[in-house]
DNA sequence: CTAAATGTAACTATAATGGTTACAAATGGT
DNA sequence: ACCATTTGTAACCATTATAGTTACATTTAG
């Protein structure tokens, strides 16, 4: 199963720009992404979090917390990923006996890292105030 | 799990440049790479499909196709990844009658298919060459 | 003809993920 | 004070991707 947790909490947000907050409950949202409440709210916690949202037990509804120009695609993907790590993944313990099995992984550390710092640098560029404009085209 | 298969294929081929074919068995290279030949063997049809390598029923060991320096790691990354796709994931079905939900996805595709791009266009830089350079730093 | 290797299919075990159920805690209206 | 509604979480299940493994057909070389 592939995550689509960052997908969902952009999402999320968004919504947050169209509609008052306390329409926002777990289950409206839920009915626009099409999946099930706790999803939202597990998903909602991890950028409340992040500090992206508020929200209170017993108040129905989600607030964002920032100005979307002012949160960048990268802030959100790094709210919603663990923060363990990115879409490369080592083997472990190669030969240290063989010159390529002793070397070879902080030579992939290097490349994969750079990769993924590449697609970070794309994600910071874009806001969400940008996904919402792009919205409404 | 996560995906190591572009980890070990950089691996494989990395050791073609430091034995002689007929000593790169699936075996050989298991105990380089710290796991089953049968791992090695499948990675390596797909670098195989990819033009790559050659090998040979009957015949130990496999053999570099191309030029270290005219195989980009990006080249390896689309070889041993299914071409299904990249690292985001779109939330499926979102509600059409919300304005959010309805046009959420291909606003998605611009940004996510952007960051994919960025990522693959790193990888494009870099050769098997310069991997193997920093393998004997 | 046999030994050794590749090439694959099939199966298992593990881990990540989304979906779901259940329930405690907080809130607001009555 | 009580009750309905909602958030917040924990726990569990189903699905999927992956690596590892077993098994075996095929090919080659001696």
């Amino acid at each position: 199963m592939k995550n689509s947790r960052f997908a969902i909490a952009i999402h999320i947000l968004a919504l947050t720009s169209v509609q008052p907050r306390e329409q926002l409950t777990s289950e409206y949202i839920a009915s626009s992404v099409n999946t099930n409440p706790v999803v939202i709210r597990r998903i909602s916690s991890m950028l409340k979090k992040a500090g992206m949202l508020t929200s209170q037990a017993g108040i129905p509804g989600i607030g964002i917390t920032k100005d979307p120009t002012e949160i960048s695609l990268l802030d959100i993907y790094k709210a919603v990923q663990g923060k363990d790590e990115g879409t490369f993944a080592m083997h472990e313990n190669p030969n240290p006996k063989c010159p390529v099995g002793s070397n070879i992984q902080s030579t992939l550390e290097k490349k994969l890292n750079a990769a993924q710092q590449a697609m970070e640098n794309e994600l910071a560029t874009e806001t969400l105030m940008a996904v919402i404009h792009d919205l409404f085209d």
